[in-house]
RNA sequence: GGCCGGUUGGCAGAGUGGCUAUGCAGAGGACUGCAAAUCCUUGUACAUCGGUUCAACUCCGGUACCGGCCUCCA
């Protein structure tokens, strides 16, 4: 079945035909390490996963690569002002190295409790220097590069296609108006090979045949793409706000370094924003991560609901009411998969069950709508299928939504609570209702709800 | 200022040139000792003004408002 995808490159839907039909290559920018990832980081990684799933689920073998910058590179893209590792590390009071292992772990804790399937290939910037470095030797060779006194430069004016992701209006921007310059030549030209401080030791440099320093932030993707995956590579993803600058000199390295271009369709997810419709800020977003609403007593996978309902291009608003409204959708989803469990343990594989399931594989593959394909999910949830033909389907599209669909969740109930509960059943044999309803009181106030069922009770731990 | 994108019922959010989105919340009913859960029923949304059309929320153009990027950023 063909997937269409938008491309940022044309700007519309395109049919997604990979270089080598038998394994799609695929990368994605990964995190700077030297501070939380927000929610609003996670969105990023939760679509590049549906997006890997989805190619799987439409039978293909995804190589899947993502970069991990652990090196610092400059606050401003500019090339200006203070490295963010050297500045976290300072205010943390540990090295680079532990900073970069410390946000690097809780990255991959958050990303793990939101069924993110880590990429089988992770490249940490420390890791992959000499192969920066070559990818640097090979654009001065191709006569991409200038120096100056603080390290080399990328010449965008040697790309005669620079900027054609963003659109970008090269003319105004090369005018260099009220942009601090310094030795660059243009604005758009970026360090691909930044100068030690003469008068400082960093904490992460490198020898190089340019002298001691460290590698520009944008020729790591390059560089590891390029190392990893090849000269032809099928999808780069990555957020909207990438595309002026970091894709776009990716690009241009991309094709100084091999004279070609290298990936194929660029995919890039929108935001999140908050309810009053602005963006969560980098100063916030120690407030805003998955585990704080985890210890709310939400669960991640919520979020990954809410982000599936809608789509990966739109901006996606996101409050608590929100994630509620999600937790509760996605618990009723998974009571009825749960009840169909109940009555059948077989999975059947039927030519109706392929039916319904290629329904929701065509709105999936059109553009990743999840959101339409929990839909069609639902539909075929109330459909005449079988119990058995629908835990098939729940088995398969799981494969992509990743929502631990019929997965039981097990609560232990305490001694004392099963007792009162059981002195309640005795109460309503009795049909002492006052009595039953102290008893149930009394256990809801200890932090449990009970509900009455044909064969009993059900005890279930309180919202 | 430049470049993008958006405006759908109480909320969120898909989608479509003519036909129910869906979810959450709400209302009514069934069931229940009462609840809970479940089931059934229910709500004539598509910013605005023009145009194209037999027919537009859906296509085209103008207007208004909102947001993003241009500065670290998913």
């Amino acid at each position: 079945m063909k997937v269409t995808l938008y491309n940022t490159l044309s700007r519309q839907k395109e049919e997604f035909i990979p270089y080598d039909k038998n394994e799609v290559k695929m990368y994605t920018c990964g995190p700077t390490v030297y501070w939380y990832q927000h929610i609003g980081n996670m969105f990023a990684y939760v679509w590049a996963d549906i997006f890997q799933r989805t190619l799987k689920f439409a039978d293909y073998n995804v190589k899947h690569v993502m970069g991990l910058t652990d090196v610092g590179h400059l606050v401003s893209d500019d090339d200006s002002g203070e490295d963010k590792m050297e500045k976290g590390s300072r205010r943390e009071g540990i090295s680079v190295w532990d900073l970069a292992k410390k946000y690097a772990d809780q990255f991959f804790k958050d990303t793990a409790s939101l069924n993110i399937q880590r990429p089988p290939t992770v490249c940490p910037a420390t890791h992959y220097i000499q192969e920066q470095i070559d990818a640097v030797k090979k654009l001065e060779e191709n006569g991409f590069t200038y120096q100056t006194s603080d390290g080399i430069y990328f010449d965008s004016s040697k790309d005669p296609t620079y900027g054609e992701l963003a659109k970008l209006d090269i003319e105004g921007l090369c005018a260099g108006e009220r942009v601090e310059m310094a030795e660059k030549r243009c604005k758009t030209d970026f360090a691909l090979w930044k100068f030690s401080p003469k008068d400082e030791k960093r904490q992460m440099e490198w020898d190089s045949p340019w002298g001691v320093g460290f590698p520009g932030w944008h020729i790591e993707c390059s560089s590891f793409c390029l190392s990893t995956l090849g000269e032809y590579v099928d999808i780069h993803t990555g957020g909207i706000d990438h595309i002026p600058v970091h894709h776009t000199n990716e690009i241009a390295q991309n094709k100084g370094i091999t004279g070609h271009r290298v990936v194929k369709y660029w995919i890039h997810n929108n935001f999140i924003v908050k309810a009053d419709g602005t963006k969560i800020s980098k100063s916030e977003g120690d407030k805003m991560l998955v585990e704080n609403f985890v210890e709310k007593g939400y669960n991640p996978l919520a979020y990954r609901y809410l982000i599936l309902s809608a789509h990966y291009r739109k901006q996606m608003k996101f409050s608590e009411d929100l994630l509620k409204m999600a937790q509760t959708a996605l618990e009723r989803l998974n009571e009825k998969v749960l009840e169909l469990k109940k009555e059948t343990q077989e999975i059947s594989e039927t030519t109706h069950a392929v039916a319904w399931l290629n329904k929701i594989k065509v709105v999936l593959f059109d553009d990743f709508n999840t959101a339409q394909a929990i839909t069609v999910f639902r539909d075929s949830l109330n459909s005449d299928l079988t119990d058995s033909e629908k835990l098939y389907i729940v088995q398969e599209v799981d494969r992509v939504f990743a929502l631990d669909l019929g997965k039981e969740i097990q609560i232990l109930i305490p001694e004392n609570i099963k007792e009162l509960a059981e002195k309640r059943l005795h109460a309503r044999q009795n049909k002492d209702w006052a009595e039953s309803d102290r008893l149930r009181d009394e256990i809801e106030t200890l932090g449990y709800s009970i509900k009455d069922i044909s064969e009993g009770y059900e005890i279930t731990e309180k919202k």
